[in-house]
DNA sequence: TGTTAGCACTCGTGCGTAGTGAGTGCTAAC
DNA sequence: GTTAGCACTCACTACGCACGAGTGCTAACA
């Protein structure tokens, strides 16, 4: 399973996961009883002194326990963890659904930042299901004040979002009614990234007799379907300040402002969508403001082509079994909500 | 101008204002460099200690310097402080626009947000116009799935919101069309907090050939209104911790804790509606958690049925003068924003 | 060869003491 | 009413010291 014998492994583990209980360095006697693996102190020590010269564990300074590195939590997320399992009073709270076609995806998205900061008491990201992956259903464009039409599109998620258009002249309702039919009737059921600018284009072309609201349509969904993706949902930053590692607000505070500046994650949840859960482990994590953290996180609604992506940050002391189970269960959840409303 | 005689007045204005600048307790024998009054260290003493008999400054312990009390500040607030003026860059920064037809009046609100807290360096709250106080233009029934109807309603101020209503039995498009053009004559132009119980009666009562459709709709109407309100964006929380008092992680948990349960702002923002500009400090805050802080806050919109509301969230050792001027200055301009949608 | 007991050593932590200085309140003189 | 003088208070800092948790090393043992 490791790269390491079975009680190096035995030993990494019961040195993280202590240190993930108290947050402080371990010793090598409070290991000895730990594991009842009937060595000394002694044994542990060289054990763990060869940990440290492999790397997965380091030494505040000479009289200090042994506090796992970076590289020693990547190892035990990787070979030594066995996920957690969920108790059924998580499981009921992850549970409690948000209904995307009541609510919407954006709200479903909130409401799921906001889930899964409260159960597991780190900080949440979960950004809403991107356009490109919603059915298109209908354009409706309704005419508002004078020169102006009022471009609603809905998708099988509901409204995806209102948008006015200026064109600069008067508009008949008639013309706009037919105008909503025809371009609905060319694009129902395609996936918003499919909405090319070719098919676009011909849609165009066959709308002759209204080329200004069809162009600035067209124009509006080009520019749309990138920009939208960037929001992101934040939660739960106040936990941050829990850990003890984040008593000092000095040490705190990039790690909020990180989190506030949201557009960071945007890269993180694209970035490996393959994976459906990963963890990024402190210097991992390209924001330098996180290299104090962890992240795991998921993508939902597709295995090939996800929707969006949610995610837990907290120290890299995390839970990481919980984490991941968690992040895995509520993905789940937003997958099948997504699904329901397809 | 103020209850207390022109040199306590000075004193207490010195002393805040130094204190404001330092965070430190300040003291005699600094204050008669800072004021040049011509008096000696003693005579401030003697000052200094009649204001804290008369409640508005308080003592650290014996050999501090003086710290002004909630009531020190209050009195400062109401008659002592003269009103900053924005520089040009603050103007600059508050004003960049945004366009609530096309981005719509939440966007608006967000982004009025990160501006507040990123011109103040301050927390920020901003509520989004209430929907009660747009008017109605359209409402549009769009066939969804077999037995559902999207219900879209359009504004003043663009797309509020899209609501799916599950009928429970299969409808036809075109009594969904007269529906919608029923209902949107017989509403235009009223604000939607005035679409009262009697009127969507009214409306009912005349589209007795689509009962479900339309008893769905005012049943949503109904608990839509309210609810909306409640959403708040909160943004620059990681300002708190900049400040020194809240440098210890325990005691900046809670206020985080507070600025993220936004509910509480939701009572706040609407309890002083009258008032255009309105200060709350330390302990005459409701919300414990924030009885270290002080909220500048307005409401925008008009005065007599604001819209929304605006605050700033910082400690009580906070900037008034700029933070009032910022925060009546942005109001305009969100009023000036909705009015030009109107 | 791996394990263990023994032991010296390191170093962070807690604590009491002393010194420092900013700032006060009081008193008496102006 | 104002001010100089002065004793006093008390947070803050530094220093020294003892404590103890935990280590690394060595030598003996299985």
């Amino acid at each position: 399973m490791s790269i390491l014998d079975a009680r190096k492994d035995a030993i990494l583990r019961a040195v993280i996961e202590d240190h993930i209980e108290t947050a402080e360095p371990v010793g090598s006697e409070a290991l000895s009883h730990r594991l009842r693996l009937g060595v000394s102190p002694a044994t542990i020590r060289n054990e763990m002194a060869a940990l440290e010269d492999l790397g997965f564990l380091s030494h505040p300074h000479t009289s200090a326990g042994r506090v796992p590195t970076d590289h020693g939590y990547r190892l035990y997320v990787d070979a030594v963890l066995r996920e957690a399992r969920l108790t059924p009073q998580e499981r009921a709270r992850a549970r409690r659904p948000v209904s995307v076609l009541t609510e919407g995806p954006v709200r479903m998205a909130e409401e799921a930042a906001r889930t899964l900061a409260s159960v597991t008491d780190y900080a949440s990201v979960v950004s809403p299901p991107r356009p490109g992956r919603l059915l298109f259903k209908h354009v409706h464009f309704i005419p508002f004040r004078s020169t102006q039409v009022l471009a609603v599109i809905v998708t099988n998620a509901g409204v995806t979002e209102g948008k006015v258009l200026d064109l600069g002249e008067p508009l008949d309702a008639e013309d706009l009614d037919r105008l909503s039919r025809m371009v609905s009737r060319r694009l129902d059921g395609r996936l918003l990234g499919d909405i090319t600018d070719e098919l676009l284009a011909e849609v165009v072309a066959e709308a002759a007799w209204q080329q200004r609201v069809i162009q600035a349509l067209a124009a509006w969904l080009r520019r749309y379907l990138p920009v939208v993706q960037r929001r992101v949902f934040v939660d739960g930053t106040a936990n941050i300040l829990k850990q003890p590692e984040f008593a000092d607000a000095r040490t705190a505070q990039p790690v909020l402002v990180a989190l506030e500046e949201a557009e960071i994650f945007t890269d993180l949840l694209r970035q490996e969508s393959a994976r459906q859960v990963w963890v990024t482990i402190g210097t991992e994590n390209r924001a330098i403001a996180l290299h104090g953290c962890s992240i795991v996180a998921a993508t939902y609604g597709g295995r090939d082509h996800p929707a969006g992506a949610l995610a837990i940050v907290g120290p890299t002391r995390m839970k990481y079994g919980k984490a991941i189970a968690m992040v895995r269960y509520l993905a789940h959840g937003l997958t099948a909500a997504l699904e329901d409303s397809a």
